[in-house]
DNA sequence: CGGGCGGCCTGGAGGC
DNA sequence: TGCCTCCAGGCCGCCC
């Protein structure tokens, strides 16, 4: 379910309840995800304090007192929630941090596309998770010129492109739509045949989507929750994800889906060329 | 070399 | 009710 909004509100959620908290006791109830747990290395966060959440592409960093960093990625279906102490174990929790506040920081994942390990905060750069990773698009190197530039020596499709974490990180298959029906671009439009002026108002759109899906919370199509359990609203903003055959909010005509590189893709046939 | 596709998992929805 | 198929927000690696 996580897209770069989500994860963000995930982290905003979470960091007035951890920081500066300590983690008392971790546990392992899994063998892993999808990569196996380093159990060790998980288990030698016990004992320390938080000192700050961070967010790099879709990955939450939690950096830990004394040097090492908790990275968490929930897949498609992961909730990293606070509960209470003796809530009972769920189906699917893979890891729960005891908190020295009496409650549990817990990560439940049915379909373990996710990952959880631990690391020393200097090396957390050089991990082969992040190495490859492009620019941050709420950031300022997220420009037209940027994209332009990396576009030259490519082909293929605008929303492909889009969703390529080299280029630019935390765009998934709902805001790539989404983004892509603002810019009034066509999913399928080669990146060759893309000028100056659309690469504007790309970058733009894909700024504007996920700042506004941020402040509404995220989306909640089934199971995305912040930290504490509650569901985001941005999925009634959405203007053409999961909206196939109802009209466009713009010109009327009906949304259509089809499946590019096995992903759903959701748009307007009146007005996205 | 870059782009496309299958595979990894479980569960929910919908058809019959 | 039950069984079957399809589909899902991510990512990696293999293949052409």
């Amino acid at each position: 379910m996580p897209e770069l909004p989500e994860v963000e509100v995930l982290r905003r959620s979470l960091k007035p309840r951890l920081v500066r908290q300590a983690v008392e006791r971790v546990e392992v109830l899994s063998p892993g995800l999808r990569e196996p747990f380093d159990h060790r290395a998980l288990k030698r966060l016990a004992g320390r304090s938080i000192g700050g959440l961070r967010r790099r592409a879709k990955y939450l960093l939690i950096d830990f007192e004394g040097g090492s960093t908790l990275v968490i990625h929930l897949g498609m279906s992961g909730r990293f929630t606070i509960v209470a102490h003796d809530e009972p174990a769920a189906p699917h929790e893979h890891l729960a941090f005891h908190l020295a506040t009496s409650e549990r920081l817990r990560l439940v994942d049915p379909r373990r596309f996710g990952l959880a390990f631990a690391l020393p905060t200097a090396k957390l750069e050089d991990d082969r998770h992040f190495a490859h990773l492009g620019v941050e698009p709420l950031g300022s190197k997220l420009t037209a010129d940027h994209l332009r530039c990396l576009a030259s020596n490519r082909r293929g499709p605008i929303k492909s492109f889009l969703m390529d974490a080299r280029i630019v990180v935390g765009v998934g298959n709902i805001y790539a739509s989404e983004a892509l029906w603002r810019a009034r671009v066509h999913p399928r439009r080669s990146v060759a045949r893309i000028g100056q002026g659309t690469w504007e108002r790309l970058t733009d759109s894909v700024r504007a989507v996920l700042g506004q899906a941020i402040e509404e919370g995220g989306t909640t199509l089934n199971d995305f929750a912040d930290g504490e359990g509650n569901a985001g609203y941005f999925q009634v903003s959405l203007a053409v994800y999961g909206r196939e055959g109802e009209p466009c909010v713009r010109c009327g005509r009906d949304l259509r889906r089809f499946v590019q590189t096995g992903r759903s893709t959701f748009y307007c046939p009146g007005c996205q060329h």
